[in-house]
DNA sequence: TATATATATCCGCTTATCCGCATAAAAGGA
DNA sequence: TCCTTTTATGCGGATAAGCGGATATATATA
């Protein structure tokens, strides 16, 4: 329907882009970049209630950007691409363009940044 | 708070991540990165209200996205960085990958992809 | 100033999403 | 089998996000 994103890639992004629109699923992924993670490592870095982050992470895993694997009673879960790094990291230098942009904005006026988190 | 991801970081993301995960406002990055458009160009190509393509501009524009730049009563709209573009391929491979996996995994067990778009 | 064009914003409404307690389900050990 | 540990899910409530018609704002031109 736009450019040349087939009906199929559109389809499919609506599956993976919101996946990637939480914080709390995007620290998720930040944490199993370093290491694959039981529920429960992932519970204590990011100090969020079981539930909270078993909810998450099932969404992930429904989106296919994570797999599982039992180990006794526990769930161990990975990323399952690293394209998937790879993307992430080209936002944080994304981010770091903007902390840039914006120190130099700041500086040269004399303000404060002034983001507005939700326009 | 989580790995090696600083507190600047952490909050620049969550003004980012949570921009990229409407579909909506993927379509317009797509659109945008063939050509700066205006806004009546991108109501026509995505077939949207105006004002409803506005409003996801200007979320686009508040968390840094885009540019914008009159030129006469238009406005027309650019993408502000090259790397949100790389990183929006890195997200196509990622779900050429899974159409690809999903695609052997359907033909092995002669099912349907069965994938829940909302879990 | 009046009119036309293009864009941004206001408003009410609907829907989706997130949260976290409570509880179910899965696996292992006594 | 009963108990423990670990993870997943049902549920209700609160919040956020999206939608789109109507309207305001900005610019250009006559």
């Amino acid at each position: 329907m736009i450019n040349d994103l087939s009906q199929e890639l559109e389809l499919l992004h609506e599956r993976v882009c919101p996946a990637l629109g939480d914080t709390t699923r995007m620290r998720l992924l930040y944490a199993l970049a370093d290491k694959p993670c039981s529920v429960n490592e992932l519970v204590e870095a990011l100090a969020l209630p079981q539930s909270t982050v078993s909810r998450h992470l099932s969404v992930l895993r429904n989106r296919r950007l994570v797999l599982t694997q039992r180990q006794g009673t526990a769930v161990i879960y990975t990323l399952k691409s690293k394209k998937l790094l790879e993307a992430m990291d080209m936002l944080r230098d994304i981010l770091r363009e903007q902390i840039q942009d914006e120190n130099e904005l700041a500086s040269k006026l004399d303000l404060q940044p002034n983001l507005e988190a939700n326009p």
